[in-house]
DNA sequence: TCCCTGCGGGAAAGGGCTTTCACTGCGGTA
DNA sequence: TACCGCAGTGAAAGCCCTTTCCCGCAGGGA
């Protein structure tokens, strides 16, 4: 690899010449110079050594961003929120997925950190961990010690800069609406209990249940994977338990999908038999048969305001943003198809007749 | 930031023992100092300068990439492929999207080269740009001039090592299905026409079409954007210009999906009214309503061979590894409605009677 | 004419790390 | 006893840049 050197011997100058032109320094340098100095980076396919570079400036530039995973259009959608303001401010991404292990995300804070980041940014649900949360704010902290700047979306853990979705409140959004609807029998196909996107989900759900005096019992959830095959295996657990569901819950629409998938799979429609309701409103929410019924956060914002925040001016109290949820009546949930109030019996009775 | 000098200060040692100690160097140390150093590692937090690391060690180890989109399953796919080879080999991969846009493309093979990346992979379509594709070989070629090793994925203009999907193959695989469902009115809602990949794709369908007598006229081919929307609004003006057509092919599974809003908005049962075939087979097809009929391509395969290439052994001769494709049968494809081999009039005849 | 100013350019000092080389004791061989 | 070799450590030379500091020189004011 050609060096600096290479070309400011080429030209015929010195290596400072050099990188004045080859930066454009504020300081003045002769056209003539400088023209030589640029044939000789063009003839010799000169690029700079960013090692090099980011060694001498010791400007840190580059956002450090940790995600679970890119590809989860979740996480896609924020990510090009966090995209949209770097780019702005002509900044780079280094972007990790630590697929929800919490020792890779521990690893890869130090490995940022280690790239001297200007900032850190963490996506996506904390772990119902003690030992772990510990580790991580010490980690965060000692960072934020050098000058680094710190924010996380959906997590409480960390004690600074944080953008929040109002999860609690959109898992009772999408309880009441069920409820409204008539249903009785509702079952949650939830995320791995150890997340607190999921258990903030769930608590808003039985908060929309309380107020009708029911209650969510531990048999009617069922835990997996954060995704469509999670949500398909779930959804049959859900039914071979308890058939006489009418309603699912999904506590994301990746979930949803696999419930949809299990509900056809068994023949049941959807939402005649089965009313089904997502969580984020991902885009292919619109593009599945029937469109799904889910609760909308508003990812990209997140990270819009994520970035802002950890670009912005520093505060002396640590910023929290809380994002609302909303709920976006699709064609996945419909009126409960007969009323479970009557007491089993009842019912059986009904199917005799 | 504390740094490996202030490491060794606080223990009592020479930087050069620290940085053995901590890189686990095969010089041998005596324990009493290694604890120390460890301890004040640990006390200080210390990480090491990633830059200064990579500077003085000429060791490069980092892979770059260079997809589309790594939120676009496609490229998530193949990203996936890559990922599990890369950290399989301990290789820390640098992501970076260039939205199909040449000239930022340029820009990142600078960049990673800057980088010092042992090795670039680029995945996604060529372009047809002359001027583009010479300037991009360029580079490319320098790098490989100071032994930075390149494989591309499912484009053309490199001369080196490559891996291909079958493009061709997979469009002539759906035009013989549809042919064979007797459809003679097939449109193509198809990617931009720069991309190589919408020309190889197109180029496989018309040989089949071919075999048949017949031809694929450009008004029966919509080029639109590589995603749903550009697929929705393709597949609209497709109806809008020839509302007899039967069957919609679609270059890839996102326009597919798109395809699938349309049809459904207007009320064209799909394949009763309309067949839909897609392209690549990416994860979410076989969740839209119906499951999509699709082409697959085996991505994740593909990744990892691209890696596997870069990562091994250096050949003399370039290898290009050739992937095919091939046909999934689900449900959006199905007979042609009616045979629209008697001409318009004596169908006019028929919806009389 | 002399001095000061300011411009254009180079020398050199880092920036934080790895690694070679040289040095000090020590046990072991002739 | 004299010497060789080696284990364990530190000094210092890079790795490739950026940037400060300084120097020479030409032009303008006194």
């Amino acid at each position: 690899m050609a060096t600096l050197s290479d070309v400011a011997r080429r030209a015929g100058v010195s290596p400072a010449t050099a990188s004045r032109v080859i930066n454009g320094s504020s300081k003045p340098v002769t056209d003539e110079l400088r023209e030589r100095v640029l044939a000789a980076v063009a003839e010799l396919q000169y690029v700079p050594n960013a090692h090099a570079q980011l060694l001498a400036r010791s400007h840190r530039s580059a956002v450090g961003v940790i995600v679970h995973d890119v590809s989860d259009p979740y996480f896609a959608e924020i990510t090009r929120g966090l995209q949209r303001v770097a780019t702005d401010q002509g900044r780079l991404l280094m972007i990790c997925n630590s697929y929800r292990d919490p020792d890779r995300e521990l690893e890869y804070v130090e490995l940022l950190r280690g790239h001297q980041v200007a900032a850190l940014i963490l996506a996506g649900s904390g772990y119902h961990d003690e030992a772990f949360t510990r580790q991580l704010n010490e980690k965060l902290a000692a960072y934020e010690a050098t000058g680094g700047r710190v924010a996380v979306i959906g997590r409480h853990e960390h004690s600074g800069d944080a953008v929040m979705p109002d999860n609690r409140t959109g898992g009772y959004l999408a309880g009441r609406e069920l409820c409204e609807l008539g249903h009785r029998a509702i079952g949650v196909v939830a995320g791995p209990r150890i997340l607190t996107t999921t258990t903030d989900r769930l608590a808003g759900l039985r908060q929309a249940l309380g107020e009708q005096g029911r209650d969510l019992p531990e048999r009617r959830i069922r835990y997996a994977e954060f995704d469509r095959d999670g949500g398909a295996e779930a959804t049959a657990r859900l039914l071979d338990a308890d058939p006489e569901l009418t309603a699912i819950v999904a506590l994301n629409d990746s979930m949803a999908i696999g419930a949809l998938a299990t509900l056809r799979a068994r023949s049941l429609p959807v939402p005649q038999r089965v009313s089904v309701i997502g969580f984020d409103d991902m885009p292919i929410a619109r593009d599945v048969t029937p469109p799904l019924t889910t609760v909308r956060l508003p990812l990209v914002d997140m990270g819009v305001r994520a970035m802002s925040l950890v670009l912005g001016a520093e505060t002396l109290s640590p910023r929290v943003e809380l994002l609302p949820a909303e709920l976006i009546r699709r064609d996945t949930t419909g009126p409960a198809a007969r009323s479970p109030r009557p007491a089993p019996r009842a019912r059986r009775a009904d199917t005799a007749s």
